[in-house]
DNA sequence: TTGAATCCCACGATCTCCCATGCTATCCAA
DNA sequence: TTGGATAGCATGGGAGATCGTGGGATTCAA
């Protein structure tokens, strides 16, 4: 079973931009990487144009080739094509580790998602995101309250719940 | 694992039509030209009769060969292959990076495309595009529009997550 | 001989790479 | 079980390489 992103921390952004990465996540982005190899310094992908737009987005080289994949399946000329294609492989750079398990993150990407001295890093399994903290905790806060004000029964575990009487029934 | 068009950013087009190439495309033309060795300067191909049409479409010489090998594969005396192959060989033309990583876009493309004192370079997987930083900017934000309007389930994101579902039907 | 394309040189800003340091968690042996 | 040794982690800083851009000189053809 592959180790997924899990956990939550905060890092100091030096002048040049510089940002340690959770030492849990390194493990991950080394097993998702095909080119690396003991000693050396596993890649990713950063990506800035998701669904919320608020938070980086960090992904392993299998995770985006996969996406890759999924994506150059759908019909070549529709709009949603086109959408992801810009969003996967125009609003993404990639990035490296250093040896001391830092990555850059470029200024304009900071200054899209409000980062300044630091960065919070929230594992999301098969990808992890990284925010201007104020900017996670208030994330934090609505999805929370928007949990709380759910009708009975229609809550995200309610949800949870209600896929185990989904598989049931299409499963048989 | 091959490296890929990734990122996008501006250059500006100096009065001789000289830009300079995104550093990370670089890298990527580099690997992607059989004839290229270190010290050399990659060869490329831009072709700018596109579907769009709105901007030029910069090619690794080995996605052009691949592009070439594909068609070859068609009828022989279709229509479809016959507006393909003046696509990939009427308009299009080589083009050679300088040791400064500099192209020239010639003076017939510029304006073809709105091109004028700089360049919008977006990175689409095995290929990159090259437009006029307005026109990209309105191409971007009727894309995003179109999305932001589409109906709950159907976004791209939405068709990115049914590909999943398709997957596990159609593999059965 | 004039315009355009190519080559060579230049320079400031940014980015990489290498080295350094203090802290924490872990491990081993007395 | 306790002290010290060791490895990994988070962060900081400096020197050199790379990058983006500008301009002059040269060449070639019209």
């Amino acid at each position: 079973m592959k180790r997924r992103f899990k956990g939550e921390s905060v890092h100091k952004v030096d002048a040049k931009g510089r940002v340690s990465v959770p030492a849990p996540f390194r493990r991950v982005l080394e097993e998702g990487d095909p080119d690396w190899a003991p000693g050396q310094n596993p890649n990713l992908v950063l990506i800035y144009g998701g669904p919320s737009g608020r938070c980086l987005e960090g992904y392993t080289i299998e995770a985006v080739a996969a996406l890759d994949d999924k994506i150059s399946r759908m019909p070549t000329f529709s709009r949603n094509r086109k959408a992801l294609e810009r969003w996967l492989n125009t609003k993404s750079v990639y990035a490296q580790m250093d040896e001391t398990g830092r990555v850059v993150l470029p200024q304009k990407l900071r200054e899209l998602m409000g980062i300044e001295a630091e960065a919070f890093f929230a594992g999301m399994g098969d990808k992890f995101e990284i925010w201007a903290p104020d900017e996670f905790q208030a994330d934090m806060t609505d999805l929370d309250e928007w949990g709380a004000a759910r009708p009975e029964g229609e809550t995200p575990f309610d949800a949870l719940d209600a896929m185990d009487a989904a598989a049931l029934g299409g499963g048989s």
